[in-house]
DNA sequence: TATTGTTATACTCTATAACTATA
DNA sequence: TATAGTTATAGAGTATAACAATA
């Protein structure tokens, strides 16, 4: 059976493709000064508005404790708020300040920028082949 | 200039997709109870040859010491081997053994099980698209 | 009694600095 | 003297266990 050899080959080429890539974008990160979690931390709560910390660590894959960490870095930094939530005195409410919104928009600015460099160095013909792409692999990533 | 414009939005497109199916990979990980130090280690022993420890922290982007490290769970685990640089006395030679092969094979294949069943799911128009971008994906890793 | 968030503590991974042996 | 590899030590980042406050 020819078509299943050459699916797995398919999926060994782009397993290295795209797990190469990646490294290289998060080589090319900007430093604020906070890790790959802080960063990743302000994208959750910009994308999932006021949320408690519990939902923040089950977001990031990452237990409460440490969560717990995070949030003090980055409330100290003043990139977030936390507000008490109003119906159950135990949980809070956490959304990112204006700066914290300045900080992402700026970090995926400079992520972006590094990419367009090499996209720009491509054929149109090749840019049209990875615009029509990128929606299949993001399709797979979200399967 | 509509084409940077484009482009721009290409790189935002390409990055969020590319980034999201690395971390899925990472995720459907199978754990051999070795870190991704030590496995993306193994895989550079494995394409270099017999190797000197200093170019393989090089190749990983670590430092000698953190390699040294990685190197000693390595060999006690039976995964490489040592010898005697043969014209340097100061320098090794590190190469996989029999059972690190083994294990680099099974975690390839493994890692890949995943992906190819995604791929099986598409039509054979985007798998076809998929097969044309991977090559470009690599050369922008690698540029 | 169960849950949220925190504090205390330990483990893993990586780094820098200092050391040994060879070139 | 310079370089390869190691040992000693420290700093992030995350985990589990135990605790306080609230439901």
């Amino acid at each position: 059976m020819p078509t299943m050899t050459k699916t797995a080959e398919l999926a060994s080429t782009m397993r290295v493709s795209v797990m190469r890539l990646a490294r290289r974008l998060r080589h090319e990160r900007p430093d604020f000064g906070l890790s790959l979690t802080q960063i990743a931390t302000l994208a959750t709560i910009d994308r999932h508005g006021p949320i408690t910390p519990r939902e923040v660590a089950d977001h990031e894959r990452v237990q409460p404790p440490s969560m717990t960490r995070v949030l003090c870095v980055l409330e100290e930094r003043g990139l977030i708020n936390r507000t008490a939530h109003p119906s159950d005195g135990r949980q809070q409410l956490v959304s990112l300040t204006r700066e914290g919104k300045e900080l992402l928009r700026e970090d995926r600015r400079r992520r972006e920028a590094w990419l367009a460099v090499r996209l720009a160095e491509l054929t149109a013909e090749e840019r049209d082949l990875l615009r029509r792409a990128a929606p299949i692999i993001e399709r797979i990533a979200n399967a």
